[in-house]
DNA sequence: CTTACTGGCATACACTGCGTATGTAACCAA
DNA sequence: TTGGTTACATACGCAGTGTATGCCAGTAAG
């Protein structure tokens, strides 16, 4: 295997990379259904012969696209998971760092409004495992394990909680951008509270 | 306008109704995409066009079923909100009797997989103000008005406990039927300390 | 330098499925 | 019975995906 790449492969790796990148801007402005392929490629002054050289379906491309921006989202919050101080803080941190990627409407529109649309919602859902998903199966279990959250089943806590924080995220990705500060504030106080409520010395009086 | 209807508008009805009813389960089982008016028309003896005479468009198709559907769980769901003795047990009941909806493999797929995809988000969120979205925002409301939560924005807090519990009954939707009745309870019960997270008298240490 | 081959992409075609325009027969009203 | 309307069927156009094939630049071997 050669270090250094042929020209040829560094042209074949250029053309995949501007397809993804247009299609990334297609699917954010127009969605998923409505883009058709022959504008992706049009847009790179290519055909479709080069989209389906690259890719093998429209999914296959749109499921490219999505790795890409959910590969960047988990590891910006990871990170900030991980430098909190503690894990009630990096749970907070990692909460703050989703809501500031929602703000990014390629983001929040190609990855949770499209994504079950274009990948049909148990494709979504599988492919989420290793991120947005995963990520919060992940925080939400070590917090269990550190008795920070009352004993509870961590499947049916995680798919709440991640459909929760999603539609905070896409709430405020659909926001006005005059309203998405206070927005943001908003959503932001109202899963703190649902996630307090949650905690092992929150007392339980409802049946 | 004649009370008895005449023999034609009797067929009419009849041949509309039947449409919905094959639709129905065919949304339900393959899905919206994978399913061709061509089918649907031959469930019922019948070609295409008689689904373009009752219908506009395919989606047009997918939201009758889709009203017919929320219609009768909406109802269901209120009715045992107003039977309850007082608000907190209201939204209990609410909740159980949405959980209990949400067994009903064809409601909670045709609603809440297919509706998004059908619709597009915005169309079917819009939809869902006059159903289920709609009668969370009322029942929220008027715990808030009554001081049962801790004061907050109703539009936020209705966008973010809507979305979770759909994720609740989505996945006690999709679970084998052995596990639905431990999932339900789980589901439950990490709803219940969410909202009781929300209540007024809850004390708030995190930042 | 030539030759043979491969990879990257374009062109052309088949097929599916939606929507629309047009036809037709049953029904109803005058 | 006749003229018009309603309920559907038939036939067509069209968009968009996927596939089969062709072509040319680029690369490697002799």
């Amino acid at each position: 295997m050669p270090v250094v790449k042929s020209r040829r492969e560094q042209y074949s790796e250029a053309t995949r990379a501007a397809l993804i990148a247009a299609a990334t801007r297609r699917f954010a402005t127009d969605g998923y259904a409505a883009t058709g392929l022959e504008d992706v490629a049009a847009d790179i002054q290519a055909t479709r012969g080069a989209v389906y050289h690259h890719f093998s379906s429209k999914k296959a491309l749109f499921e490219a696209v999505l790795e890409v921006l959910e590969g960047q989202s988990t590891e910006r919050i990871g990170s900030a998971y991980r430098a909190a101080p503690d894990r009630w803080a990096g749970a907070m941190a990692a909460l703050d760092a989703f809501l500031d990627q929602c703000l990014d409407p390629v983001y929040s529109r190609v990855v949770w409004r499209e994504g079950p649309i274009a990948m049909g919602w148990h494709g979504w859902h599988q492919t989420e495992q290793k991120y947005a998903y995963g990520t919060i199966t992940l925080i939400l279990g070590e917090m269990l394990a550190d008795g920070l959250l009352a004993p509870m089943p961590l499947r049916s806590l995680a798919d709440v909680a991640f459909s929760a924080i999603g539609a905070a995220g896409h709430g405020l990705a659909e926001a006005a951008p005059t309203d998405q500060t206070r927005l943001r504030a908003e959503y932001r106080d109202v899963l703190i509270r649902m996630i307090t409520g949650l905690r092992g010395d929150a007392e339980q009086t409802a049946t």
